[in-house]
DNA sequence: AAAATAATTTAGCTATATCTAAATAAATAT
DNA sequence: ATATTTATTTAGATATAGCTAAATTATTTT
């Protein structure tokens, strides 16, 4: 049984939603995240139901099925794997990708993943730092938490953000900051939690709240 | 304006049909080529008269028209250069391209074929041996005449194939023929116009006429 | 326990892209 | 010139994916 595009964003976005953290998906959360009304989501939801990707109860939310999150994380791991080509064999920036990945994960072809995967050498993140599903659905990820929750003195190496919007990517091209960077927390306000790192052991940066909880960290 | 997948797939095989010599191209024709309905034809070619790419008379089949011929062979440019990218780097073989470069050319992204174009370095024809129309939809294409037609005696090299089907593709491959060849026509039967080619000043072919039709030859 | 509010679903509509069957126009043959 | 055949269009369905407005259910407040 085939999904449609459509159907293959919604249970992406339902599969994203689950993973933070919620037993149970709320129609106006999907709608939310699919920019669409909460009577279209009522529609899809019924639609997923019947061909059981998702376990829907009218009024009470949706759980993703085993089923369902396969298929959501196979869809993940084209939309990631792509990413990574239009990075490192198209010259892309890391905010100009997603888009694109938007369009071609929806791509029906198991050898073009497949030979795409082995093309780029069989890739474990994409260039958000966001860890690719295998074939299979295992997902290796990392721990990593958000920059503003370390500790002053504390360091580690930037592995992935948070928020993949163009305007955000942009911002941290500009400071310096990207995947890999090596960085300490030199100094918190309590004031407002905004944060003085020092990036590469050699420069420094003041950076929101906001913006730190927008970036990821491997501690070490 | 712009496009569904339909549209242009339907705008791409009027193209093709077109320059097939006929002046003016019927609804069952397109219908056959795009394994369609006539009934459904009609409504298409409806919407495609009033975006302008077609000029559409009722009973009197369509013209396409010099906005429509830019959009189709945009979308023929994109479709070949998938298929190079899908031969050279993903080691597809040439009869294993067709489907899926007919999903990856509707993909929207002028940055992609731009960025495409050149990482693949600017390929002149596809794995077929068509030609790749440039970003203005300007074709080089070369003068080639069906095996078929060769006189005993003469030579020239394969340079494209009519059929690109996946049947007739690994007939080739399993022959032995393959785009660049270098080919003497030896003898031809006149009772049913079967020939017998060398290959590479090496091998001897025998062909029906109708295998020596799909294949194209730049005589020399 | 009602009333008010928030969340969700249903009904009805639009648009795309298909189909079959019926109607009609064009082309061909008698 | 009429009849027959062929090509094409129209009418009426179905399926997907979206919307707004109205109805309904669930939750929260008083
Ligand atoms: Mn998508
Ligand atoms: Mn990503
Ligand atoms: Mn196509
Ligand atoms: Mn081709």
């Amino acid at each position: 049984m085939n999904l449609t595009t459509a159907e293959e964003n919604y249970l992406k976005a339902i599969y994203h939603l689950s993973e933070e953290g919620k037993k149970s998906v709320s129609t106006n959360d999907v709608a939310a995240e699919m920019n669409t009304k909460p009577a279209s989501v009522s529609d899809m939801l019924r639609k997923l139901g019947e061909k059981e990707v998702i376990q829907y109860r009218k009024y009470y939310g949706v759980h993703i099925t085993e089923e369902g999150k396969r298929r959501a994380l196979q869809t993940i791991r084209k939309h990631r794997l792509w990413e990574v080509f239009l990075v490192e064999k198209l010259n892309f920036a890391w905010d100009e990708v997603h888009e694109v990945a938007e369009e071609l994960e929806h791509i029906q072809s198991p050898l073009l993943i497949q030979r795409l995967d082995a093309f780029l050498n069989f890739p474990k993140f994409d260039p958000h730092g966001d860890p690719i599903p295998d074939e299979y659905g295992d997902v290796r990820s990392r721990p990593r938490i958000p920059l503003n929750e370390m500790e002053v003195d504390q360091s580690g190496q930037i592995v992935a953000v948070k928020d993949s919007s163009a305007a955000f990517l942009r911002y941290l091209d500009k400071v310096g900051a990207y995947i890999g960077a090596r960085i300490k927390v030199l100094d918190k306000v309590e004031f407002d939690g905004s944060l003085e790192i020092l990036v590469d052991q050699k420069k420094t940066l003041f950076m929101s709240k906001d913006v730190g909880s927008n970036i990821l960290v491997l501690q070490s």
